[in-house]
Parts: structure tokens; C-alpha cells; sequence
RNA sequence: GGGCGCUUAGUUCAGUGGUAGAACGCUCGAUUCACAUUCGAGAGCUCACAGGUUCGAUCCCUGUAGCGCCCACCA
């Protein structure tokens, strides 16, 4: 036997071991020996290839590698499947910043070059993650690798959306949106978030038209707003019925800025605690105003107009005082220029606003032509809408949970849906496969009649042709919120990978992933896969939390609190990061890690890599048969103890206490106990006694060995293939 | 405005209806014998506060206080 250091080192280790399992070929199930039988699938949330991968990432990582690598040696057939997001907009994001600093501009390159250059980063990403996932110790079945662009993948998202068109599900129509004017997309109402902002409300009269006398200025209506540069976009006043003003309901007020005629109409919604209990009706500017205008449509007059562009600057419909002003200047200007109309002076208010969740640029709600998924009507064929649907499945007992929490927090949110806008304008996405019949049909002769069986909308992956005209179809140019191709992806992937891949692996086990993502990721899948595949995509969602440093801080870049996963790996070994994410982290709570704490498991792993060096120096192959003691059978017993320990936690997928019991009994009773023990005996006249302790040290190591290999694959690995008893080619698919 | 949590040793956190645990830190001691990235011993928590249920509560219930997070079209 060859003589070992003193100390393990990692870095001479993790990588030739990781290409031995590699080359084992056993990350793949479908090469696992016959005893492995029974799947068992997690799919991996696919990281956002537009950077390296952070210390989150690494706890996802651990977390779902010691499911795998658990459930592999319970002799389940486990399929770990790794894949690859472009992330859409935040890729888009990144990568804007990325031309700034080169001094280029996003908004002055054409589509199609912007698109290879993002795709080009993407991809290059995309590779080094995979390498940064192998140094973690993932063994995830590469074979099976997708990415959210693979051309299968994207026929996957196509066959959705038609289904969805199909069962008018999906919708295209003018809607309030969140706009966001720096990064010129529409954004969901998930990625925008609320700040507080000084602003001022202003408390404005509205004159009542009072044919007799002409105008009055006794007679009239106050309005509370922040926003009186939309005013020359207002086309109604919307009271509460039991408010002072209903007695003007029917009646008319004058348009303070551009004299319109606008009518009074009355409105429960309107809430008549606030402001004065009065509200301008400004469809196109405000979501609210949009739905009150919808109810009263025939006591309305005026069409709803637009008066800020999409660069969040006044328009000619502002009237040319206003137009070409920035939203901020111009409601200072119809500030000044409403002065005399003020009821009362404006006050100092506070209020939260909607602001784009990566630039915080106040998001300015516009009524645009988009794509729309309806949460929650029925679908043509079906009973249930995609809210029901997982709203049911969540309520059943064929999904858990954990934390058990996390299920409250997801049936709230899906208490309040509104319809989920899919289109984004963005360059980095899977094009919407939507094309529009432009200019509109002009039968050829004899076709008059079949006009009304032309389409204007075609949903399809090629350009289609009109069967009337020689019109031509124009694609939709917008791409797919991300999250609607990734909320197929437990599917998507089985879908895509080997044949019958989706029979046997589909539904998968676990989904774990962090709780930020819940409403973005978790319920999407939960209704896109449902629908798509009448099964619940997973069997347990386990949500982790945000990594935190020791002062509880989140990390970040600008903080200067980044721990690099893969540099601390390199100081201290895997192992050792991987042992500090998984203990003292609970499911759904945000674990802590300090370069203390890791250190702390380095050493732990000298301790395993010392214990291993004392029992194969002190073994030799005697082949007396043992005659095993009291103090043997004690041993063995608290093995046995431990492993139903570690097991029962392992099964409640407590993986904080099952590292931790596999951590204090490999540390305090193996090697402060059963090896100080054994010295005298291995230095015996007695030989069988002497053969015995060496037997019994042997298999205690090599069973704890297992324990703690889900923990920490690389160091066990090492120790493993210099066992004598070893009965596997490797570690990762010994019986547990 | 709605919702979800948290408050336990110096620190970070586990945990249980029956007179409190781990890691790190700290104190004292040991060490040619697998490991100083070590070993042994030890100090340290009235489990936020106030009521209630109970034979018994840190754990269950109610309330209070502080802290944190999520959701939200009060213009």
C-alpha cells in the first residue's frame, strides 16, 4: 500500500475523480446495473447562461446532487437532466451593459447581428458553466443536456402556444401593460416591483357644463391626481355613487387643459376615502381607468387617446405645450399651467410606484397590442382554467410541498390573477410563431364571399399563405416572456431527450429551487404542465433559500460580500463547500456561509482523509476468520444506529441533520472512539483479535463512507478506490 | 391594505408537550504513537414579553412588542 499524505488534497483529486464517473458512464440511468430500477428524476432548474455561476447556484447544486446521488445508491434509476436557459430579457440586460462598456449601442444595432452576438455570449456561458457544474460535483446525466433554444425544445413551446390559441387560451388585444421605457419591452406583472416616491398630489377643479349660464365657477368637481400631465388623455370623471359628487353623475365637466367635453359617470370602484372621491378617467394611462372606461363604454363619448410615446415623452396629442416634455417635466409644466384650477394647493404625498425590476425606471402603464394567456376563464375544450388546474393539484396530496409554508404563499398568489402578457420586445427570445394578414384580404375574383373565412391571424411556425389573396403575412416580431418557455420545462425536456424518456421519467420527483422563483417558475410549470401533460410535472417542490453572508446579508457584486464557489472550492475542496451549504440550512430559510464555516469542513475532510489513512495502513489481509467482541458488536450496532438516522433523514429530505449525524459519527465516534479503541488491539500477540479489529475497522469505514458520500462525493470516492472491500467500481453506485 | 415568517448560548442556527442542543468562538489542559486542519475537560441560554390550555410549555392557543420578507391598479 502506497503511503499517503498527511493531508487531502483536493485539487489532486476532484477532477480525475469526476472523469472517472464520467467515463463510468453511470450518470446516465440507463447504464446503472440491473438492481437500479425504479426512476427517479429531478430536473435541473436550468441557470441563466449569462455569467458564471454564484454561490446560489452551488447550493442548488449540493442540494439536488445529494437527491441524486442518494436515491442512485437506493438503488433507484436516477435521472438527473441539466439544461441551460437564455434567460430572454435578463440575458438582453446583461448584455446591453456589456456594449455600453465597449462603448456600443444596443439601440442602434440591427436585430439580426444583435441576435448571433447574444447568442455567441450565451453559448460561451453556457460552456464554462458546464464546467464550473462538473467542478461542483454534479452528477447529472450530460447526455440528456438541453438548452431553452434547441430547435426540439422550441417546437415543444410552438405546440403549446397553437394548443393554447386553440383553446382560446391565448389572446392577442389592447391591454394595459407595464412598459418599461429604458429597456422599450412590456414587462409582466411579476418583474416590476413597487418603490416609494415623493410626489404631490394635485387637487384639481373640473368645471360642470351648465348650458343656461354658460360656465360656472361655482359649480364643479375636484379631482385628486399625481399625474395631471395625462390630463389632455382624461375622456371621463368617474365618481363613487355615494360620494357628494353623484348628484353630476349624467352630467358634463370640462377638460381643464383642452376643454373636451367629458361625462360624469358613476363607479363603485372608485374608492371615495381617497383623494376628494373623485377619479379622471385616463383609459390609456392607468390599468384602473382602463377597466372602469370598458364598463361604461356607451355613457362615453370620446375615444380613449395617448398622449406619452413609448420613450415616456408627451405626444402632439398633449396639446403643444406639453408635447415632446419628458413625463417628469410635463407634469410640471400642466402643473403651472393648471394653477388657477386648483382647488387647494398640492400636498407632499408618498406613494408606491411600479418600477422595472432590473433598472427601477418608473414603469409607465400603457394600453398596447399584445399577447395575452388567460389564468383563469376555461378553456374551449376543457372544464378548468389554468389557475384551477393547479390550484386543484396543489390542494391534492399529490403534491408536497416543503417547507409546507411555501403552499400558502402559492395559493394566495393565485388567488389574484390577472391574464399573464407573454410578448416582449426584445431581440433575445423564441420568436412568437404569430403572423398578421397585411394589408388585409382583398379576395381575388370570386372569392368575394370568402372573406369572412379569411384569417388575419395565422398561428404557425412557417409563413402561411392567404388562400384568397396574394397578400403577404408579416411575422409577429416579439418574443416569448422567458418564463413561458421555461414554465414547460420538466415536459419540454422529457419530451426531447431519448425516446420514452417521457414515459419513464415523467412525472419527475423533485423540483428544487430557490422560494424567489415560486410565483415565476413553480406556478407556471404547475399550470403549462398540467395542461400540456394532464399530470403534475413533480411529486415535491423543495425550495431553498437565498444564500447569505454572515452578517445575513444578501450577497452581491457592489457589496463586495461574493463568496466564488469555485475559488473557495479550490482553497478548501468541493467537498468541504458543499458540507457548508447543506449544514445549518433548513428548507425554505436562507442558509449563512462564511469562509469560517467551510474551513471548518476542510478539516473535516483531513479527518476523514486521516481516520481512512489510519485503518488501511493498519489492515492487512489475513483471511483469519474474525472472532468479533462486545466492544464489536457495540460498534457495529451504532453503525447500524447512525445509518437508520442519517436514512430517516434523507427520506424527510432533512439533509441539514442527515450531514450533520453522518458528520458527528464519522468525527466522534468512529475517530474519537472505535479507532482510539482499536489501537491496542491491532498492536496485539493475539492475531485474531488483531485481524478482527482490522475487519471490523474496514467495514465500519467503508459503510461510512457511504453515508457520507452524497455530502461529499470526492473525498469518499478517493478513499473508496483504495478500499480492499470495495464491491463497486465506484462509490456512486454502491448499495446505500 | 392583504399575506407569510422570525425572536433559543458570545455568534450563526437546529430542536422537542416532560427540568435545553450543534457548529464556530471562548477558558483550562494534553500532544514523538492516523490527523495541531489534533485530542481531552469546561464555562455559557430564566428558549422576546404577557396571559391561557395542561399534572407539566421553549414547543399548543390568544394577545403585545421588535425584526424580516412577499403580494397589491388607492388615483
Amino acid at each position: 500500500m502506497k503511503e499517503l499524505d498527511k493531508t487531502y488534497d483536493p485539487k489532486q483529486v476532484e477532477d480525475k475523480i469526476y472523469q472517472m464517473w464520467e467515463k463510468s458512464g453511470y450518470f446516465n440511468p440507463d447504464n446503472l446495473p440491473p438492481r437500479h430500477k425504479k426512476p427517479f428524476t429531478i430536473i435541473m432548474p436550468p441557470p441563466n447562461a449569462n455569467g458564471s455561476l454564484h454561490i446560489g447556484h452551488a447550493l442548488f447544486v449540493t442540494l439536488e446532487d445529494i437527491m441524486i446521488r442518494y436515491q442512485r445508491m437506493q438503488g433507484r434509476k436516477s435521472l438527473w437532466l441539466p439544461g441551460a436557459d437564455h434567460a430572454g430579457f435578463e440575458t438582453q440586460v446583461v448584455y446591453t451593459k456589456k456594449l455600453e462598456k465597449e462603448g456600443r449601442s444596443f439601440w442602434e444595432m440591427p436585430r439580426e447581428q444583435l441576435y448571433e452576438e447574444i447568442k455567441k455570449f450565451t453559448l460561451d456561458n453556457k460552456k464554462y458553466m458546464e464546467g464550473q457544474l462538473r467542478k461542483l460535483g454534479a452528477s447529472c446525466d450530460w447526455s440528456r443536456e438541453k438548452f431553452t433554444l434547441d430547435e426540439d425544445i422550441k417546437k415543444v413551446v410552438y405546440e403549446t402556444f397553437k394548443k393554447l390559441h386553440d383553446d382560446n387560451l391565448v389572446y392577442r388585444a389592447e391591454r394595459p401593460v407595464n412598459w418599461c421605457i429604458k429597456h422599450q419591452t412590456t414587462l409582466s406583472d411579476l418583474e416590476i416591483k413597487h418603490e416609494e416616491r415623493r410626489g404631490k398630489l394635485y387637487y384639481i377643479k373640473y368645471l360642470i357644463e351648465a348650458p343656461t349660464q354658460g360656465w360656472s365657477d361655482s359649480e364643479y368637481v375636484v379631482v385628486a391626481t399625481t399625474r395631471p400631465e395625462t390630463i389632455p388623455a382624461d375622456i371621463a370623471l368617474a365618481v363613487h355613487p355615494k360620494s357628494k359628487w353623484a348628484k353630476y353623475v349624467g352630467k358634463n365637466v370640462l377638460n381643464p387643459l383642452n376643454s373636451k367635453l367629458m361625462p360624469v359617470v358613476a363607479d363603485a370602484k372608485v374608492d371615495p376615502e381617497f383623494g376628494t372621491g373623485a377619479l379622471k378617467i385616463t383609459p390609456f394611462h392607468d390599468p384602473l381607468d382602463f377597466e372602469i372606461f370598458n364598463a361604461h363604454k356607451n355613457e362615453i363619448s370620446g375615444e380613449p387617446i395617448s398622449v406619452i410615446n413609448q420613450y415616456g415623452k408627451l405626444t402632439e396629442n398633449a396639446g403643444k405645450d406639453l408635447a415632446g416634455l419628458k413625463v417628469k417635466e410635463a407634469r410640471e409644466k400642466s402643473a403651472e399651467l393648471l394653477q388657477e384650477k386648483f382647488s387647494k394647493e398640492p400636498g407632499d404625498y408618498k406613494h408606491q410606484v411600479a418600477v422595472c425590476y432590473k433598472c427601477s425606471t418608473t414603469i409607465e402603464p400603457r394600453v398596447m397590442m399584445q399577447w395575452f394567456v388567460k389564468m383563469t376563464e376555461k378553456p374551449r375544450t376543457g372544464k378548468k382554467s389554468l389557475r384551477d388546474l393547479a390550484v386543484e393539484a396543489a390542494k391534492s396530496k399529490k403534491i408536497k410541498f416543503i417547507p409546507a409554508r411555501q403552499k400558502k404563499i402559492f395559493m394566495h398568489w393565485m388567488k389574484n390573477l390577472r391574464d399573464w402578457n407573454i410578448s416582449r420586445q426584445i431581440v433575445w427570445g423564441i420568436q412568437i410563431p404569430a403572423w398578421y394578414h397585411e394589408p388585409k384580404c382583398i379576395p381575388r375574383a370570386g372569392h368575394e364571399g370568402d372573406i369572412i373565412k379569411c384569417k388575419e391571424i395565422i398561428i404557425s411556425v412557417t409563413e402561411p399563405k392567404c388562400e384568397f389573396c396574394d397578400a403577404k403575412f408579416v411575422q409577429e416580431t416579439d418574443v416569448f416572456d422567458t418564463w413561458f418557455s421555461s414554465g414547460q420545462w420538466p415536459f419540454a425536456t422529457l419530451m426531447t431527450t431519448k425516446k420514452g424518456d417521457f414515459k419513464k421519467y415523467y412525472p419527475t420527483d423533485v423540483m428544487e429551487t430557490g422560494w424567489d422563483i415560486l410565483f415565476f417558475w413553480v406556478t407556471r410549470m404547475m399550470m403549462l404542465g398540467i395542461y400540456r401533460t394532464s399530470k403534475i410535472p413533480f411529486k415535491n417542490v423543495y425550495l431553498h433559500g437565498l444564500v447569505r453572508d454572515k452578517d445575513r446579508q444578501k450577497m452581491s457584486k457592489s457589496k463586495g460580500n461574493v463568496i466564488n464557489p469555485l475559488e473557495v472550492a479550490d482553497v478548501y475542496g468541493t467537498d468541504a463547500v458543499r458540507m457548508a451549504l447543506v449544514i445549518g440550512t433548513t428548507a425554505g430559510n436562507d442558509p449563512i456561509i462564511s469562509e469560517d464555516k467551510i474551513r471548518g469542513y476542510r478539516n473535516f475532510a483531513t479527518k476523514i482523509w486521516n481516520a481512512s489513512r489510519f485503518v488501511l495502513m493498519n489492515y492487512r489481509d489475513t483471511k483469519a476468520k474474525p472472532e468479533f467482541t462486545a466492544s464489536d458488536r457495540k460498534n457495529l450496532k451504532d453503525l447500524a444506529t447512525a445509518k437508520k438516522k442519517i436514512t430517516a433523514y434523507m427520506d424527510k429530505s432533512d439533509f441539514n441533520h442527515a450531514a450533520e449525524t453522518a458528520y458527528h459519527y464519522f468525527w466522534h465516534t468512529i475517530a474519537d472512539k472505535v479507532i482510539e479503541q482499536s489501537k491496542p488491539r491491532l498492536k496485539s500477540e493475539n492475531l485474531t483479535d488483531a485481524a478482527t479489529a482490522q475487519i471490523v475497522l474496514l467495514k465500519i469505514l467503508l459503510e461510512s463512507l457511504k453515508l457520507l458520500h452524497p455530502f461529499m462525493p470526492f473525498i469518499t470516492e478517493e478513499v473508496y478506490q483504495m478500499l480492499p472491500n470495495k464491491k463497486q467500481k465506484v462509490l456512486m453506485i454502491e448499495e446505500w
